[in-house]
RNA sequence: GCCCGGGUGGCGGAACUGGCAGACGCGGGGGGCUUAAACCCCCUUGUACGAACGUACGUACGAGUUCGAAUCUCGUCCCGGGCACCA
């Protein structure tokens, strides 16, 4: 380990009195550079496009089939770039490469998502606009891209904090906020149709009144309700400590931010929601046509978290209580009911003795943050709440309790109990002596693993029966409901299917779905983002700006943080730093009707707007009369029913890393459709092929104050590890500026050239596996390169070398073997045996031609 | 707990549809060049036994299918990732 990390400190082989001509760092980077000022005098990479302003219809059919090569686009980060950063860029320029070289019209760029918090903070602490900061960063990043020779187009590339790029964000906002869902349909349309519709009357309004009858400010309320985007009181996730309120996505499992790790407090607010679930299905069923891992593919179907059931309804003394459930086959053994305590019947269905008991759990729970909830070992708790509630099925009173183990974000936020078919509820049942009626039979196989004999008296049972099992104790025919008899039945998807009609024919519930995504919260109290183009009038509503007022450019400032809390103080308010500037939040407008004062939205859109569509602002990224031009939209994203016959279109090949499988590539999506449906896009789905690559691990290590030092302070001896003597502990982890362990891009051309970087690391592993950076194994890729140079290049006097003797016959052979496979391993992205290839070649052809004469061959 | 991946030399990895396990690179050993070293070049390098031709063993572990298994099936263990009181 102690040669392993004096070689991470970089130390190019010498050359001091090498041959002149050899290829060395030096030699390699006058190289490099030269032919990367060609590449740009030259416009080498600019891409034509098939019409508009980049377009060259000639020039782009002679370069072949389209192809749409994308990387995730990177945050401009003041740190600049690591080698880790890098592997998937490198990855999808050699493709591109390998692409346009076998007759192929590749679109390959790189902008920035360059709106986010760690730009607004380092404004917060030293005054300075973000922009500046931002801009630099931005100009960093191209230099350090550049100078890895990534064959990007320059002349499309953007930057999410572009007023011209965020102008077309806004733009975009505008026609979600005048869209609304028609689930007849299944597409969203135009705000304007829904309008006709209930003008017309072939649409009733909610209460079945004429719309002609409704206010005006009646008729606003039912067309603001049924928008895409909507600004209401929702539950929030409100996060005092960062003074903004965060997406569901955005929050841990332990109920904390994803940035900052704050603590986050559901709290019922006024904020902007996109309707995101109103496309959970076909965010759903569209993975199908996607040429995505299983795991991704996987993850996002968790999210969105589709499941099939009923709503059962159980009349109470304080009306009926819906319950979801996916086993309505079960209801014959519902015992009892579980409400969450956050549940809008409990103070209703409370009898007086219980009051008490009620309002002290109630508030335990609430105080009680999911953290605590999941640390008490699952042990359930509850209480009743000395009310009864009917089933339906049995027609038996059943007492309704309230326990924190129901969920008021899920389902109806009230459970029917079953608890010899439930884990939790059997759990609960038994721990407050409550009733486990079997109403199935388990097989014998089941007894056995759990080492009774067969039984029907639960109290034996260790466990739930969860499974296909005949049903027993399930008719009704002794009651006075129209019968529904299970006995004997031995399937579940059997027993659904007639419970559902059951309920159904009988008024007491139907079938259902629900979903565990739940609706994007969009806006954010934070300065460095997009402003809504949106206004207010007197009487609170949203108006959206035209088109003509676009972009509401981001107001000047020195003041850029929201106000900040005590990270527990969960009944603060948020205060957006736009809120301040009040020479700008009130504004005197036309929208149409006469001059009339205003008040601009004060959020701005969270970090995932402007990665939601910057895939096709590529395309056409100087066009300033539509977001993107159809015919150009189509050329490059189009659906390709060549390659399958329910390809939904859009970037041909995407890489970037798994950690956005629920977040921006969900985002994304939705928007992408929106877009779809109202007909401004010819694709379905923004990205039709979707490859994660690895990412570059390194070593990291601690002190005992649990701090990361720098890794490359670190002594080893006799295998621990050291740093100015004392003892550090060794981790593993992603290569980065946290784990202080980042080797800089610099340091590699400075020791070898960009072009040995490039190959060490396509020959590490396969694109896709993540693997260790190991800075003493760069040199194997070095020597390779100076290898084939010499092999080509005399080192004393730097000419072609003449002496090269004709290829006998076993290398020819090898030649054509090796071009054969290199084209089936680029074609692949197997770049790693692809390299290997080549190297074996070059192998040979210096065994044969080394000083000119060939060798003996083994 | 559930759902995905994965486990091959000292290290990163290769082996495409079941057909010579360990390509290629690093590291190690030996040699050449050099006053010497670095750089570079050549040979060698899975383990055990053997001076050597070689022989046996070997892809996490245990079974199985097959003429033949790193690869397919079943079970077990371990590692990584995601989700998790989701009704």
């Amino acid at each position: 380990m102690s040669e392993q990390r004096q070689s991470t400190a970089t130390s190019p082989p010498s050359a001091a009195d090498a041959p002149a001509h050899r290829y060395t760092a030096a030699l390699a980077q006058e190289i490099e550079l030269r032919w990367q000022d060609r590449w740009d005098a030259e416009h080498t990479f600019e891409t034509p496009n098939p019409s508009g302003r980049l377009g060259d219809p000639e020039l782009a059919a002679a370069r072949g089939e389209k192809l749409f090569v994308l990387d995730m686009f990177p945050y401009p980060s003041g740190a600049g770039l690591h080698v880790g950063h890098p592997l998937g860029f490198i990855g999808t320029d050699v493709y591109s490469r390998f692409k346009r070289m076998t007759g192929h019209n590749v679109l390959y760029s790189m902008g920035f998502d360059a709106f986010g918090l760690p730009a607004e903070q380092f404004a917060v602490q030293t005054g300075q606009h973000p922009k500046i900061m931002t801009d630099q960063n931005v100009a960093t990043m191209r230099r350090q891209l550049r100078r890895l020779g990534l064959s990007h187009d320059p002349r499309r590339s953007v930057a999410t904090t572009d007023p011209a790029y965020y102008r077309w964000t806004q733009w975009i906002f505008n026609q979600i906020f005048g869209a609304w869902y028609d689930t007849d349909l299944d597409r969203a349309r135009p705000i304007d149709e829904l309008i006709a519709e209930l003008e017309s009357g072939a649409r009733p309004t909610p209460d079945g009144r004429a719309w002609a009858e409704l206010t005006d400010a009646e008729r606003r309320d039912v067309i603001d309700s049924r928008r895409l985007a909507v600004v209401g009181n929702a539950p929030v996730n409100w996060c005092p400590g960062l003074g903004t309120v965060v997406a569901n996505e955005e929050v841990t499992a332990d109920g904390r931010s994803d940035r900052g790790n704050f603590p986050v407090f559901k709290r019922n607010m006024r904020q902007w929601v996109m309707r995101i679930t109103a496309y959970a299905d076909r965010l759903i069923d569209d993975l199908d046509t996607l040429d995505w891992t299983d795991a991704i593919k996987t993850m996002q179907r968790n999210w969105i978290g589709r499941s099939h059931g009923a709503e059962v309804h159980f009349p109470s003394p304080a009306g009926e209580i819906t319950v979801f459930t996916t086993r309505p086959d079960t209801l014959f053994g519902a015992t009892f009911m579980v409400l969450s305590p956050e549940h809008p019947l409990v103070d209703a269905l409370t009898t007086p003795e219980q009051s008490l008991a009620v309002a002290a759990y109630r508030r335990a729970a609430i105080i009680k943050k999911d953290i605590e909830r999941q640390d008490e070992g699952r042990e359930k708790t509850g209480v009743p709440t000395g009310l009864t509630a009917v089933n339906p099925v049995t027609g038996d009173d059943i007492p309704i309790w309230i326990a924190d183990y129901v969920l008021m974000g899920y389902g109806t936020g009230a459970i029917m109990a079953v608890p010899c078919g439930d884990q939790r509820d059997f759990e609960f049942a038994g721990k407050y002596g409550l009733e486990i009626p079997a109403i199935q039979q388990p097989p014998d196989a089941w007894f056995a693993a759990h080492g009774i004999e067969p039984t029907l008296d639960t109290s034996r049972w260790p466990v739930a029966f969860i499974g296909d099992a005949p049903y027993v104790n399930s008719s009704n025919h002794d009651s006075g409901n129209d019968s529904l008899d299970l006995n004997g039945i031995d399937s579940v998807d059997e027993g659904v299917r007639l419970t559902n009609e059951w309920l159904e024919a009988n008024g007491h519930g139907e079938a259902t779905i629900t979903y565990k995504l739940r609706d994007w919260l969009f806006s954010r109290q934070r300065y460095w983002g997009e402003p809504f183009p949106i206004v207010y009038d007197d009487d609170g509503r949203p108006h959206a700006l035209p088109d003509a007022m676009l972009p509401v450019e981001l107001p000047d400032t020195d003041s850029f943080s929201p106000r900040t809390f005590d990270a527990d103080d969960e009944f603060s308010d948020p205060e957006s730093p736009l809120d301040r500037l009040e020479s700008w939040v009130n504004v005197e407008l036309d929208l149409g009707d006469g001059l009339k004062r205003y008040r601009r939205d004060t959020n701005v859109m969270p970090q995932w707007a402007g990665s939601c569509w910057y895939e096709l602002r590529y395309t056409d990224p100087t066009n300033d009369e539509a977001f993107v031009d159809p015919a150009v939209e189509a050329y490059w994203m189009g659906p390709r029913t060549d390659v399958r016959p329910d390809h939904p279109g859009g970037v041909d090949l995407y890489v970037g890393g798994v950690e956005h499988a629920v977040l921006h590539l969900l985002y994304a999506r939705f928007w992408h459709k929106v877009l779809y449906d109202l007909g401004h896009l010819s694709s379905k789905e923004p990205y039709a092929r979707l490859f994660n690559q690895g990412y570059i691990l390194a070593d990291a290590y601690k002190d005992e104050r649990e701090i990361y030092i720098d890794a490359f302070d670190v002594e080893e001896r006799d295998g621990a590890y050291y740093h100015d003597g004392r003892p550090v502990t060794r981790e593993w982890g992603k290569m980065g500026k946290s784990l202080k362990n980042a080797v800089s891009p610099d340091e590699m051309y400075e020791a070898y050239g960009a072009d040995t970087l490039r190959l060490y690391e396509m020959a590490m592993g396969p694109l896709d596996a993540s693997r260790p950076w190991e800075t003493r194994d760069v040199v194997g890729m070095y020597r390779f390169l100076q290898r084939l140079w010499r092999n080509l290049v005399d080192e004393q006097t730097g000419e072609l070398r003449d002496d090269l003797p004709p290829l006998d016959d076993t290398t020819e052979r090898m030649l054509h073997r090796t071009i054969d496979g290199v084209r089936t391993d680029m074609e692949a992205m197997r770049f790693n045996t692809a390299i290997a290839k080549l190297i074996e070649l070059t192998n040979r052809a210096t065994a044969v031609t080394a000083d000119g004469t060939p060798r003996e061959l083994a």
